[in-house]
DNA sequence: CTGAAAGCGCTTACAG
DNA sequence: CTGAAAGCGCTTACAG
């Protein structure tokens, strides 16, 4: 059906090795054999099989991308760059979608064992986890693993971590700054990431508000969870009047909320977001929001894997600086 | 480094064949032998090759998926859907971020021509092109290859269209209505489907407002252009009242131009997007948008591939109806 | 029920 | 500069 190296072969009366050493563009072929086989490979538009080629050379220049969910806003921009770099690399990208469910992530993880990937790049903390260490441990022990915003210790793993703790004690500095009274903490799911900005909260209560209630509450991933618990929250404790969302989505949903509820942001509530996402610029006030620099842990783990690939060394684990992007959802500072 | 199918074989004192046999689950070998054997691949993880297995089976069990840019918020739902599926049923995904360009687009064609993936997804209008067409027929002539949301004349290419143009003229409906004197059309750049909806406009204007000057402009990809058309239009024509967005991106932009003008919406002008994303409840207020139901689109393209690949036949050509989800950026009806 | 052999499409020493 | 041969890891008739 395809035309093999063997056709090309034989119209060209050489052997297959010498039409192997013009399609990889080696030395020791004569210029008029290079030329006349050239000639042919172009006009029956012949095109390598890499997976036979692969199975000589053993390697698939292929690298598996795992992530929960594609259409979480972080995570989307974190795909396409590492796509891109890795594309212009001359690597092709296998990307599941495995969900949340620890129980069929070993599933995906022996599939791209089977295509032999040459590295695996894990987005999003929650795989921080045994179930996957013990997968890798198994299936994929041999290729560089490296996580976006999480790590995990095993010979093969390389973490890359936004340092979101120390963003969102800033975060709390920052409402302090602004003359907030009452700030508040609201995450979606139990994520080491999110675990890690509760934390960042919790420090940062005790600092500039050692004697007030602690306030972190997990509220949910659907739009109607989210917005029901922000309704609860500020009709419970009307005095409320800061409140930092692990996500800028989760913020866009509570400034609706607020808006609905006749709340002014910020002069009665202030807000803020994590993620610096395009949509914290189109809110409605804009949205100020922590840039955990999401972009800067992407390309970091293709850097990192290219120097693996080549086999150079790496650090096993990185912490990225954070930094808060102010816009109208909070006040400025009294001066 | 790989146990392989023969270091197998050697320890359970057996052929290849047999080993292979039971890999594969097949008929004809002894409980015994066939619990022995199993029993080795467990201890030792064995995972089979891809590639070795593809080259003698002739098949890869992956399929393509070209977007110009994954971050695309209606393009990355649909890849989600499409990824999921597919993975359901067996098969891998090769995504690849082409980008507008062209030029590039043959490099990506060759590329998963030269992984023999067993189909093609193509995601947007945009790849409705001779540049497209030459390089499939030139490239992957015998595979199937689905284009969602577009279409183009090849023996093995099928296309699923939303009827935007139809759903465009239905906002032009909707927006006579409700009392609107002076629609416009604003889009980002030109593809085949946002020319649909400007056609759908421009059929709709043709039908209500017959004396009207026709407005559809193209106004650009960036916030700042988009911001600055819709403010430059809003001074230039005060008496605009009624604005139909290509995108609910762009009318999300919009409506934030719309607030800093001191313009009310729905009351002084009202705004419909395209696509019903998820921001399109989120914004305030919420926004009226066409859906174009891509979510439909994806999952026909992913029956089809699947019919085609067991050898059924599908309709080269399929459309489907939009529908306008009413929201708070729109006047009821009048009654 | 089992194994030897050929072959999928390629690359890579090796010999000439 | 060129070709014959072996081998990558698997499957699949075919013979027994």
């Amino acid at each position: 059906m395809q035309v093999t190296i063997y056709d090309i072969a034989k119209m060209a009366n050489v052997s297959a090795s010498t039409v192997s050493r013009v399609v990889n563009n080696k030395a020791n072929v004569s210029p008029k054999t290079r030329a006349r086989i050239l000639k042919l490979l172009a006009e029956h538009n012949y095109v390598p099989n890499e997976a036979a080629r692969g199975l000589v050379t053993q390697s698939s220049h292929m690298i598996g991308v795992l992530i929960t969910d594609i259409r979480t806003t972080q995570h989307t921009q974190g795909v396409y760059y590492i796509e891109r770099e890795l594309s212009g690399h001359g690597y092709s990208c296998l990307i599941h979608n495995t969900g949340r469910d620890e129980e069929n992530w070993v599933h995906y993880v022996q599939e791209l064992s089977q295509r032999k990937i040459e590295a695996l790049i894990l987005m999003g903390s929650i795989y921080q986890s045994d179930t996957m260490r013990e997968a890798i441990q198994l299936y994929l022990p041999n290729i560089p693993v490296v996580i976006c915003n999480g790590y995990f210790n095993a010979p093969n793993a390389y973490g890359i971590v936004s340092d979101e703790q120390t963003g969102v004690t800033d975060c709390v500095a920052l409402l302090h700054e602004t003359g907030c009274r009452r700030p508040v903490f609201l995450m979606n799911q139990s994520t080491p990431s999110n675990e890690q900005k509760k934390q960042g909260f919790l420090a940062g209560l005790n600092r500039f508000y050692p004697e007030a209630e602690p306030i972190a509450l997990e509220i949910g991933n659907s739009h109607e969870d989210i917005a029901a618990a922000t309704r609860e929250l500020m009709e419970r404790y009307p005095d409320i009047d800061g409140i930092v969302y692990s996500e800028d989505d989760l913020a866009m949903i509570g400034l609706r909320v607020l808006a609905d509820l006749g709340r002014r942001v910020p002069e009665d509530v202030q807000v803020i977001g994590i993620n610096n996402s395009q949509f914290s610029r189109l809110s409605i006030p804009t949205l100020t929001s922590l840039d955990n620099m999401l972009y800067d842990v992407s390309m970091t783990a293709v850097r990192h894997i290219m120097a693996l690939l080549s086999g150079q060394r790496v650090s096993k684990k990185m912490l990225i600086c954070t930094e808060i992007v102010r816009r109208d959802s909070t006040l400025p500072t009294a001066p």
